[in-house]
DNA sequence: CGAACGACCTGCAGGC
DNA sequence: TGCCTGCAGGTCGTTC
């Protein structure tokens, strides 16, 4: 599910309910996740309070008094506020309680996610090595002419790779390419000036609509089933492979590129 | 260093 | 109804 809005729509939801809450317990039904959560993970955290619920590319960070938990929810991942401690479902792998009654309640299917914990979240080096946020300012056409110069990758892949910048997945990676005219397998090093610079404001545009578009959700967070939608994001291209293109009305195709979905319009997104 | 690709895991839709 | 295949929004580690 996850792609950088709904990391930043679960922020919200839950930061409410736990900022500055204190930890009584943390449950850990499954430690098999990505990587194995640590058996005295709630050693480490009970009776420390979240300083601050932060996010960076897609992990979230619970700041806690000495240390930091990381949180990704890597596929199939979600967080959900409950105080319910029965009524588990399937997939719940880690609780972590406040003493207020509220539980943090951690479900993922697929298990691709991971709950870590660091001592210092600046020298992580999950973390470390991640590229500029493409919201922030620090993501702009200079940054991305510099990186897309002397690389014969696809643009595609170039935007999806952390290093470059974080939080662009595979299907705002679609829909920016799409409203920037260009076609996914171009290689990043042929783009001009014009093109940069209207990719760089795509991603952004695309990222802050479904921003505004999860929000939506955020009143619901709480319940139990409160799983942000994107009913209100309007999708351009992404899964509509056979459909007219909303702009010029030719056929929708879907390729395969580095063994995952990109969908293009032939007609706005002329081969390369 | 960059680029390509397999791996991790479950659930679901579609075909037979 | 069941079995099979292919597909899914991420990203790490290995290899060339």
């Amino acid at each position: 599910m996850p792609e950088l809005p709904e990391v930043e729509t679960t922020k919200n939801g839950i930061s409410p309910h736990i900022d500055q809450q204190c930890i009584s317990d943390i449950v850990v039904r499954n430690h098999n996740l990505r990587w194995p959560v640590l058996s005295n993970l709630a050693e480490l955290c009970i009776e420390q309070t979240i300083q601050s619920v932060q996010r960076r590319s897609k992990y979230l960070l619970l700041r806690l008094d000495h240390g930091c938990i990381i949180i990704h929810l890597g596929m199939s991942g979600s967080l959900t506020i409950t105080n319910d401690t029965s009524g588990l479902k399937k997939h719940d792998h880690v609780d972590i309680c406040f003493e207020n009654g509220v539980i943090l309640r951690y479900n993922d299917p697929r298990r691709f996610g991971a709950i870590l914990w660091t001592e210092n979240p600046e020298a992580h080096p999950r973390l470390t090595t991640l590229g500029p946020e493409p919201l922030g300012r620090a993501f702009n056409s200079q940054h991305l002419a510099l990186v897309c110069a002397n690389k014969t990758a696809a643009i595609k892949a170039v935007i999806m790779n952390a290093k470059w910048v974080v939080g662009v997945g595979n299907i705002y990676a679609n829909e920016a390419l799409f409203h920037s005219n260009i076609h996914p397998e171009t290689p990043a090093n042929q783009l001009n000036t014009n093109q940069i610079n209207k990719l760089c404001k795509q991603i952004k545009c695309v990222l802050r609509l479904a921003i505004k578009a999860g929000g939506t959700t955020l009143k619901d967070f709480s319940q139990a089933d409160g799983k942000p939608g994107y009913f209100q994001q309007k999708l351009w291209v992404y899964g509509r492979a056979g459909e007219d293109c909303l702009h010029c009305q030719h056929t929708i195709r879907r390729i395969n590129q580095q063994q995952r979905a990109s969908y293009i319009c032939p007609n706005c997104q002329p081969t390369p």
